[in-house]
DNA sequence: ATCCAGGCCATAA
DNA sequence: TTATGGCCTGGA
């Protein structure tokens, strides 16, 4: 199947896009900064704020942002950010046939995809997003955007959908704040970790652009050096943001799925269930990650949570 | 109401 | 190298 792209002002169609989940792709726990109005879906993507919507078996996107991205910007950020170039049907059969309990999830939610999003915001969001619910780390983002983040949404934005948006904040923006100004948005006692992550990007103790170019194992180990950046975040980043398919981020959901439904230990560590992950899954392990986890949380969780009841 | 969450750090063995 | 407690507080 081809894709043809439909060119207006400010908005854009591509149709003919396969396996393509909008939905699930955007609130599958991946990204924080994307709200459900109406049919539509709206977020801040690297400085703009895009509408986008399924429709008519296809993907439309506007671009409401004060500033608007000429057409090639626009298309290139679109298909950038969801990875539209990639053959992600010919991904899923090879997944399916890699595992067949990853198939399984594939087959109730087929079509998620990774996006690209910024590194910056990606490593401050994970940072928040620890031991934390999901609506909490998006008040808590939203927060942050609000006080040290510019305005994005244009006028005509603000006067249709009575509400102002704001960009994912600089690192420097964040510098010129404080721990206290950062925890008073929710952040709580991550504050330090991402006031000092601020203060090191801005003052280039930190390059994530040096990272994402960096080996992946290389890559994980300068994440991991960073105060506040453990092994899941680190693998965050590299997935989310660095285009990186082959890590594996492990959280409880994740976590109980290997456990209980590969490995058939409770007790199995990270370790052995990264050694599982990368022997089955290899350079697609992230997507079968976001589909295992998708699964899991939905159509699973109750099952796995009475698993780890009885494994008590 | 309580209760705990999509980890990380420090400390201890 | 692996195990444990503490962090803190907005939401369910």
């Amino acid at each position: 199947m081809t894709m043809q792209l439909e060119i207006g002002t400010n908005r854009l169609s591509i149709h003919g896009v396969d396996a393509f989940d909008l939905a699930n792709t955007l609130t599958c726990g991946q990204a924080f900064r994307w709200w459900r109005v109406g049919n539509a879906y709206h977020g801040v993507v690297k400085g703009s704020l895009l509408v986008a919507e399924w429709r008519d078996e296809s993907l439309h996107v506007e671009d409401h942002s004060v500033t608007k991205l000429c057409p090639d910007d626009f298309v290139g950020l679109v298909f950038d950010y969801f990875g539209l170039s990639d053959d992600h049907a010919q991904r899923e059969r090879s997944l399916c046939k890699r595992d067949r309990i990853v198939a399984e999830a594939i087959r109730y939610a087929p079509g998620i995809r990774i996006l690209r999003q910024d590194p910056w915001e990606c490593l401050i969001s994970f940072i928040i997003s620890a031991r934390n619910y999901i609506p909490s780390i998006m008040s808590t983002i939203v927060r942050l955007c609000e006080r040290f983040g510019e305005r994005v949404s244009s006028d005509e934005y603000e006067e249709l959908f009575g509400t102002r948006r704001y960009a994912f904040p600089s690192a420097s923006a964040l510098s010129d704040g404080s721990v206290e100004s950062i925890e008073s948005c929710g952040a709580s006692y991550r504050a330090k970790y991402i006031y000092g992550m601020a203060q090191l990007v801005t003052t280039g103790g930190a390059d994530l652009d040096l990272i994402s170019k960096q080996p992946y194992e290389e890559a994980r180990e300068s994440l991991m050096s960073l105060y506040g950046v453990g092994p899941k975040i680190a693998e965050c980043v590299l997935l989310y943001s660095m285009g990186r398919y082959e890590a594996f981020p492990i959280d409880t959901w994740i976590s109980r799925v290997m456990r209980f439904l590969y490995l058939g230990n409770p007790r199995a560590s990270v370790r052995e269930m990264h050694e599982f992950a990368r022997q089955r899954f290899e350079d697609l392990a992230g997507f079968a990650q976001q589909y295992l986890f998708h699964w899991a949380r939905t159509a699973k969780g109750a099952y796995l949570r009475t698993l780890e009841q009885n494994s008590r």
